[in-house]
RNA sequence: GGUCUCUUCGUCUAGUCUGGUCAGGACGUCAGGUUUUCAUCCUGGUAACUCGGGUUCAAAUCCCGGAGAGACUACCA
């Protein structure tokens, strides 16, 4: 049989970089079985719905690279592939589901109360329908009296109160549950539409899905959609949870990966100058391993190694720091060329006098930088000097102090006064000749003029790179500044 | 509270099924080297089996118990 996974997000507005990864090991698995992917919008919560949020997430699938086989954009033979156009078909099966003694009308009203109570949460309330509702029981007749009377009313589930519930998981093994710590939840919501609960075990059967993917937080109610397969006599899928993905908290503690850790929404990071390829890379190692040492791959590459025996139980917690790595690793790996295109955008170099030079330029950026948006950090110097301390010509390792440093400013602008060429090469070859006339080494003569050319300790590229991209009249212009800088504080 | 789940270096993890390498790799970090600086690169160091019992010649691995953490317990998904 064709092995179907799909993925089934609500608009929200952006993509949680969980629900990504969750979205990454449902496209990997099905891809590594040769099977399909399907995609599923889940917009019953209409006080929830986001505009535009759909359009979020297929561009954040396009630039991921997770393409699915069927869905609302693409269509396929299963659709409508979102839930709000679905709304009949889950009323039918709801219905379905009363005659076969399986669910039943409840015809009690939320009050703001109950509503509030249920989010503050504190007490863990137990169900508060469950104690005093009698609508379980109601008789044949009663129901179809309210009903007639056109109450308002929801379809709940009718648990079993004994007995239990197995089901096997492809990651967390077998689970049994105890049916009376089950509540009965509610299927179809007094707007006619159905609960997560109940669409999402409905749609999966329609759409054929063989295998679900999705969070653990799901594990504890999964009994309840089990029920509901038994109930309507179908075959139940296979079921792949998957661990959660925590943040770590300033104080070293360790909770849900929420906004205060950082960016976390997919857009957020592609923003921040992570490349997408990097994200998926980073994310996949969140919770899988390929069980050898390698860390960096391709999607392609990620769509052949991919297997379930590689999913982990435990949470991971995302790490800011290695996903820099994993981006590095990207950024060096791709041709100069394409880094100089991709990073042009979020360099700020475009108008100024650095454009012309920008090839030379990315090509000394591209091994130094983790993520795109430190660029323009990494060259503000270029544009203007900021404020330094003179001691930073004082370098014991290259012997350098303000009285050689005096010197070599000198002899380096005479240097530089004398050359024609400007360019890399003329000006390599000129201060080399430079240090062999003073019967010097290059590295402890050019020490200060890189001081003076970008009041940093760490600059992109070396001396010589930076005279050539400041070109002669500013470089002169440092040079000077920065021996007179000097002069003033001996 | 109840139910379910999880537990190897600071972090991601290999090893657990089929007991037997000084518990391996990566990120980070520290030290050294190369490099005109920084970065890259190279070398080396750092650091873990949640605890307690049991089985065994031998336990990260098998069994029992405790502890800690998380998820769920919504007319959200």
């Amino acid at each position: 049989m064709e092995v179907r996974t799909r993925f089934a997000p609500s608009p929200t507005g952006y993509m949680h970089i969980g629900n990504l990864r969750t979205a990454l090991y449902a496209y990997l698995f099905a891809k590594s079985q040769h099977g399909k992917f399907v995609l599923r919008i889940e917009d019953t919560d209409q006080k929830r719905y986001v505009e535009d949020a759909t359009r979020v997430i297929y561009e954040t699938l396009e630039t991921a690279q997770i393409h699915h086989d069927e869905g609302p954009d693409v269509g396929g033979d299963y659709g409508p592939y979102v839930q709000s156009e679905r709304k009949a078909i889950y009323k039918e099966y709801a219905l379905k589901l009363i005659e076969k003694g399986a669910a039943y009308y409840c015809f009690c009203s939320k009050t703001e109360d109950e509503a509030d109570e249920a989010h503050e949460g504190e007490e863990a309330k137990e169900n508060p329908f469950e104690s005093d509702c009698h609508c379980r029981s109601l008789s044949a007749e009663e129901v179809q009296r309210r009903l007639a009377e056109g109450q308002s009313y929801v379809i709940r589930q009718k648990v079993p109160h004994e007995g239990t519930t197995t089901f096997n998981d492809l990651v967390y093994g077998e689970i049994t549950v105890e049916n009376e710590t089950l509540d009965d939840q509610i299927l179809l919501k007094s707007d006619g539409m159905p609960t997560y609960n109940f669409a999402n075990v409905v749609d999966d059967y329609l759409m054929g899905i063989t295998h679900i993917i999705r969070g653990s937080e799901y594990l504890s109610s999964n009994p309840k959609y089990i029920l509901l397969y038994q109930a309507f006599g179908w075959d139940v899928p296979c079921y792949i949870h998957l661990p959660l993905i925590n943040g770590k908290n300033p104080d070293g503690t360790v909770s849900k990966l929420s906004k205060r850790h950082g960016a976390v929404s997919f857009q957020a990071l592609v923003e921040e100058g992570y490349l997408p390829e990097a994200i998926i890379n980073y994310i996949a190692l969140l919770g899988w391993s390929p069980k050898n040492e390698r860390e960096i791959f391709s999607m392609d590459e990620l769509c052949e190694v991919f297997s379930v025996a590689g999913l982990h139980k435990s949470p991971a917690v995302f790490d800011y720091q290695k996903l820099d790595w994993v981006n590095a690793q990207h950024l060096q790996a791709m041709p100069v060329e394409k880094f100089a295109a991709l990073a042009f955008d979020y360099s700020g170099v475009k108008g100024t006098f650095l454009e012309p030079k920008w090839n030379k330029l990315a090509a000394l950026m591209q091994p130094r930088v983790n993520k795109l948006s430190e660029i323009p950090g990494k060259l503000a110097f270029l544009y203007e000097v900021a404020p330094y301390e003179v001691e930073l010509y004082v370098n014991k390792k290259n012997k350098s102090t303000l009285e050689t440093s005096v010197d070599l400013l000198e002899k380096t602008i005479a240097a530089v006064e004398r050359i024609d060429r400007w360019d890399e090469e003329t000006l390599s070859e000129a201060f080399a000749q430079v240090a062999a006339d003073n019967n010097i080494k290059y590295g402890p003569l050019m020490w200060p003029s890189r001081i003076a050319l970008s009041g940093l300790l760490a600059t992109p590229g070396g001396s010589t790179d930076i005279m050539y991209l400041l070109g002669k009249e500013e470089t002169l212009k440092r040079l000077q500044a920065g021996l007179e800088y000097i002069r003033e504080h001996q």
